[in-house]
DNA sequence: AAACCGTACAACCGCCACTAC
DNA sequence: TGTAGTGGCGGTTGTACGGTT
């Protein structure tokens, strides 16, 4: 009788809470660990080996969650976990890859040997995101035409369109599946979502190869919601109002939308994606992605004065400023290719300040269509490591 | 000295993909 | 083929700690 009921309240208990969890947490410890407890795990693995998480605390005789232990032992006990400060050269690598995939933090931290992806994110939203938001932030006098940032407008705006998502694959502020279910246009049409570096570098590469089939991009710098609605979010004080449009080639694509091929779309809310897809258009700016044409290389005043991180030319790469200076091997070694340390541009600290910095006049060339040309650029190549292409162009694996 | 505040980071939570059955 | 178990992932929270008022 006892067994029937527990029966029914276990069934009940899955059909209330959908999945079971993953272990009676019931009588667990949570919290801190403890010294004691770290070398009750560290024994046990080192004797039995590393698997079945979900047996392993009660085998080892902790009082602890299987995915507190195993998140214990990968985060902090495993002896290739490298503890201590991020050097620049991490940073520098950090930066590059978030810049290239978002927020994929295993992945990111699969190129940079004993650091883990709980600390990479961790160092990000503690240090970097707010260096980086911080350089958008107009700091010298060469700046005064761009309007300050909101940060806390901005987070605020971001974290309201995000319920608790976690999961794994695609980060959705957007459920874009039930989207594709809701609608057949599935083919070519984007969410802001999906709008993300990724798809932009492949769509770039597509262009390069095959300029007449592929569809024209353009990412526009651009103050494009309508003033009411920007004074409604208390959003004026944005200074990158980018906003990407992706359309049949002309200039059907309209602001802030997803569109298809025909130009259709459907309106979203303004800076709904701004948080994370102005940062990764960001970074393609910085990684020399997007080239304005209006800013020849050569132009030092831009180059001086700090607004934006400083796009990589084609001299830089000879004279092996930014990232052809360091590289990382497929075994997982950093190189660095300049045996010399007196390259003026080499990170001073652990900060990305240290990195050259540039003018981008956005406010003015916003004023103007299609101002921002995507082009496949020499500098840009330096990205195409992370990614395989066919003849036609066609992203097909990624190098993470 | 105490209260307050901001920061850093360890840990937790919920979800998803994969796999075995 | 469907389902449950498991590992893994990314977002978020909790808290210790140092600095400031």
């Amino acid at each position: 009788m006892s067994t029937l009921v527990e029966d029914t309240i276990l069934r009940s208990k899955k059909i209330s809470k959908g999945r079971a969890p993953c272990c009676d947490k019931v009588g667990l410890k949570k919290g801190r660990w403890t010294s004691e407890e770290d070398k009750m795990l560290t024994d046990y693995i080192q004797l039995h080996g590393e698997g079945s998480w979900r047996s392993l605390p009660k085998n080892a005789g902790l009082l602890r969650c299987g995915k507190s232990c195993r998140l214990r032992w990968i985060n902090y006990l495993r002896e290739d976990v490298k503890r201590g400060n991020i050097t620049s050269q991490e940073e520098a690598m950090i930066v590059k890859l978030h810049g290239a995939i978002g927020n994929r933090w295993s992945v990111i931290a699969r190129h940079l040997p004993g650091r883990t992806d709980n600390e990479i994110k961790n160092y990000w939203n503690s240090h970097l995101r707010r260096k980086i938001y911080c350089f958008m932030k107009p700091s010298t006098s060469n700046c005064d035409t761009l309007p300050p940032i909101d940060i806390a407008a901005l987070n605020a705006a971001a974290s309201s369109k995000r319920g608790r998502s976690g999961g794994r694959g695609r980060p959705t502020q957007v459920p874009i599946q039930e989207e594709d279910k809701n609608n057949n246009n599935t083919s070519n049409q984007y969410s802001h979502s999906d709008m993300n570096a990724h798809d932009l570098f492949g769509k770039m590469h597509q262009r390069k190869e095959n300029p007449d089939e592929a569809e024209a991009i353009s990412i526009t710098g651009s103050r494009s919601w309508s003033q009411n609605h920007r004074q409604e979010e208390t959003f004026d004080g944005i200074g990158l109002d980018a906003y990407c449009e992706m359309s049949s080639g002309d200039t059907n694509g309209k602001a802030g939308f997803c569109t298809n091929m025909d130009g259709e779309g459907e309106a979203s809310g303004p800076f709904e994606w701004l948080d994370d897809e102005v940062m990764k258009l960001n970074y393609m700016f910085e990684n020399g992605m997007l080239v304005n044409p209006t800013c020849s290389e050569n132009n030092s005043m831009e180059r001086e004065h700090g607004y934006g991180m400083n796009l990589p030319t084609s001299e830089d790469s000879k004279s092996g400023v930014w990232s052809s200076e360091l590289n990382y091997t497929e075994s997982g070694e950093w190189h660095n290719n300049n045996n010399n340390n007196n390259s003026s541009s080499t990170s001073s600290g652990n900060s990305v300040y240290d990195y050259q910095w540039t003018v981008w006049d956005i406010s003015a060339s916003a004023q103007s269509h299609n101002q921002w040309n995507l082009q496949y650029s020499e500098e840009s190549q330096m990205m195409t490591c992370l990614w395989d292409a066919t003849a036609n162009g066609e992203v097909n694996n990624f190098h993470l």
